[in-house]
DNA sequence: AATGAATGAGTGTTCATTCAT
DNA sequence: TATGAATGAACACTCATTCAT
């Protein structure tokens, strides 16, 4: 089986394919073991090739978490950000971001898990994911929709919430319908009315294309 | 320095008493180094005590992990419910709760952190401690003051909010209104007014014992 | 076979008695492969024990390493102290170290090949082991046997002289006679008439005890 | 910045100049980082070469090791000897060599410290170092300059104090006079009186050529 | 109950060397 | 001839755990 980091760079050279193997490699062992847990060896062995071969590629342990972490926040959040780049409404725009990070996590869970994994041991990517909240709420604030004071404290909270929803449904505790639900209670913390928030959460949305071959 | 989990069982038996020295060496090691990378050798240290005497008390470190965890979630827990026993309003109960739960963490930093640590790995845990939220989330819904079902997701998600804000708080990314800001939107959320939200959040709330020295 | 730091605390605590068994097999280990080629594993190994226990002995190898130099410099020095310390004539005393030296280090050959590859890397080393030597040259400064300037330069160099004469005797590049030779050599260089060097570097010495057991 | 082997060999083939980037980087290498702390790929990578590379020039990293100790010793070596083809008498010879080798290693302290830290390993190396020790030793003896029996023992410890005397100056212990002292005292070692041994060794000498261009 | 020396599997990491291109 | 990705044995070091005292 091949995995997204590897598909993304099919056809392309040697090193690079190698790469990519074992970051997907790692996303597995992260996963499955946490990222503490997760050994090098493991991940070279998981990747096929040697434990040598894992230090021409990365300086250390420490930096292929980073580039997993970094990759999986970036990889999601693009096809999220894209996928919705038609649509103006701040509310609509929160569900669809809420519902479809968990849904995506759902749908390839070790990237899933790998991902609420790394999010709390690392500030930096914290930063970064919530940067995508952060705007749709600041817009929804301008547009005088939400009724809130976008700051750290709130923007982390309101990160949390999706996280915490995507752990639940890859444990299974919850089912599909977490993702509306989650929607309309933030859409209700950000001020909407009750009404409004159950029409947005529950609109149905477009299943997301997998993981797109190519560039 | 004696710690909290030793002066409750003070004038105990020796027994107990190094039981309860280890577990409070435990907290400060969690806290300065992880839960994974504390040492059974450096508690022991800390404890005082030699490492072959660590297994005279815990069956291997995971126990004292949980010992630690489920001690301290309870310690906290009931020190919280013991202080709004007088509360009714459910409202006031759950603003309460938030924001006395930040504050404690605060308090004493080495609690709070290994309680943030313990929390996403101790599925059990987090039952035990969202059980107190449930409590009165329930109660308000019962009462006709929240609008919301309350659910697993719902729980597992409002007690995830208090986490962060603890986390943010022990980063010092967040100052010392993050309880009420918190609060405020959690009431929001459980379909109060802006209004009544924000005056309840606000209101002054005493400040808890530190740690009582008798039950 | 015991070895040297062995048999110094025989009868004494476990601790202290796995403590120089490592010693001992280090003092082989350099020996045969070098200082920077002997492996924890192999010292622990030939020490019988565990590669663990290394660790709980010495903080890293740079730590053993240390030990035994100077434990090796400190107990062939002060046997060869001990041995003259009824010599008074410094041109004595001089040819006497320097043709114990030789002889103490191929009487226990992995002592004396340790001894000589750890002196050119361990500076605080060699001013130790020259100390001795710089103690006597300038008594035959001050009482005008030695017609020399004592510096650094001097003593370093008349250290390797007889560094380098112990590692020609070990390698059996010269004979039993070298320790004589050199001797001689050096007390030409301090100035001494050629008769005098040839009589005093070519009497008669005492063999010196082996291992002297117990203090 | 081009180094001494590959001044050498300057417009000859490009087999023969990429040798020659090898050994220099290699001295570059072995001086800072000492000989068994190299790596082959520092080494390539400090010539521009891939490590690859490296492999299709020397058979392993003993191979360089050595061809840059023998390299270092000729050059050094043949300098010397050139400079001082008009000097005829054995102790004037005998003191400008020494002064020489310890001048040129300091004045080039990667090659000064390649080369002290060369010599105590590769016996066949010292051999061929004290080689040219040993014809002037020789010299003076028949020229009835020099009253001592040279043999191995005499002229290996006669280069170990050069060894020294170079191995301090590069640490800066000493400083630039050592060359003359040591000198004075070899030549008394040798059999010249005080007086003489004094004005030869600090009779002024010629600054060497750098690295000559042709041979 | 307490000690603390000993264990040994496991970790991250390095590096000389090989080999397909 | 040169490349550089890949190899894998070896290394220093850690740590949960055992056990004789």
């Amino acid at each position: 089986m091949i995995g997204v980091f590897a598909s993304r760079v099919q056809g392309r050279g040697k090193r690079v394919r190698t790469r990519a193997r074992l970051m997907d490699a790692a996303v597995e062992s992260f996963a499955r073991e946490g990222i503490e847990a997760a050994s090098v060896n493991a991940i070279a062995h998981t990747a096929d090739v040697s434990n040598g071969t894992f230090y021409n590629h990365f300086r250390d342990k420490g930096e292929i978490v980073t580039a997993v972490a970094f990759g999986i926040a970036r990889e999601l959040g693009q096809r999220i950000h894209d996928a919705m780049s038609d649509i103006d409404d701040a509310a609509e725009r929160v569900s669809f971001g809420t519902r479809q990070s968990i849904e995506l996590a759902v749908r390839d869970p070790d990237w899933g898990r790998a991902w609420v994994r790394s999010i709390w041991s690392l500030a930096e990517l914290r930063r970064e994911v919530s940067a995508f909240a952060r705007a749709d709420l600041e817009r929804g604030v301008r547009d005088g929709v939400f009724k809130i004071e976008v700051d750290d404290l709130f923007v982390d909270v309101f990160t949390s919430m999706v996280v915490t929803a995507v752990l639940l449904r890859l444990d299974g505790e919850v089912g599909p319908e977490a993702g509306s639900k989650l929607a309309e209670h933030q859409l209700r913390m950000l001020g909407l009315s009750p009404a409004r928030a159950k029409r947005i959460a529950w609109r149905p949305i477009p299943l997301l294309a997998d993981a797109p071959e190519s560039a």
